[in-house]
DNA sequence: CATCGTTATTCATTTAAAAGTATAACGAAA
DNA sequence: TTTCGTTATACTTTTAAATGAATAACGATG
């Protein structure tokens, strides 16, 4: 007997052809980059350091073809960083591909309990 | 325009109630403690070390509900290590499990290059 | 009852990742 | 041309994980 539930979970990831990839922590960067227009309060509010974020910022736009943030500095407000279109368009596909990806689980779940009890 | 393809990707667990999970490098181990009847060589093949492999096989067994490896001292062979017959279930599910995720993945991956080109 | 190869366990060492510290560079605006 | 808050970058420190070394415990078998 097997009272207790088994849960499938997951991640999934969007991969550049060089195995770069864009997953949760990253877009949670686009996000916050997106809230804030700037790195550093992004970097702050997720709790992460700024040189984890430029870091993380800086691979995406070389690794991917396209540019993902645009980082700039000096000016009115000291600077600024700028999610570009591209980047928007996959942090749509991500959130639908999460969304699909939230159902496999669910009904894979269910799948493993019927299987268990 | 972007000629270069993306791609999804992922990887997926099999969680106890009590969050502890199941995935791929546990079902590697479970693999070679099925292959060799040892947890030392199973270790040795994948180029663990023994401390890490017992580790994991500890924590399987006490997380989840029902034992998954038994580890046997002394004896003939000098011991031995048997996946039980609910650790084979689980090997089961995970492996049909995989094969719907990997068919999951490579419809996104058609869909986001859809979306891209 | 000695041997053997395995499991069991502790402790020290190595390695890698993340965070922290410090400071320069920037450029619009006042 | 001074100020401001940000980006940019190097360097050090901290933290966590993995590995390595060493040794005890085990028990069927001969």
């Amino acid at each position: 007997m097997n009272s207790n539930k088994l849960i499938i979970s997951g991640r999934v990831w969007i991969n550049s052809s060089n195995q770069a990839s864009l997953g949760k922590g990253k877009i949670k960067i686009l996000e916050g980059i997106i809230k804030f227009g700037s790195l550093r309060q992004a970097a702050l509010d997720m709790k992460m350091s700024y040189q984890q974020a430029w870091k993380i910022v800086n691979e995406l736009n070389s690794d991917f073809e396209n540019e993902v943030v645009i980082l700039q500095r000096g000016g009115k407000d000291g600077g600024k960083a700028i999610v570009t279109d591209f980047g928007l368009q996959m942090l749509a596909f991500y959130n639908s591909l999460q969304k699909d990806f939230e159902k496999f689980l669910a009904k894979q779940s269910e799948k493993i309990n019927k299987n268990f009890n």
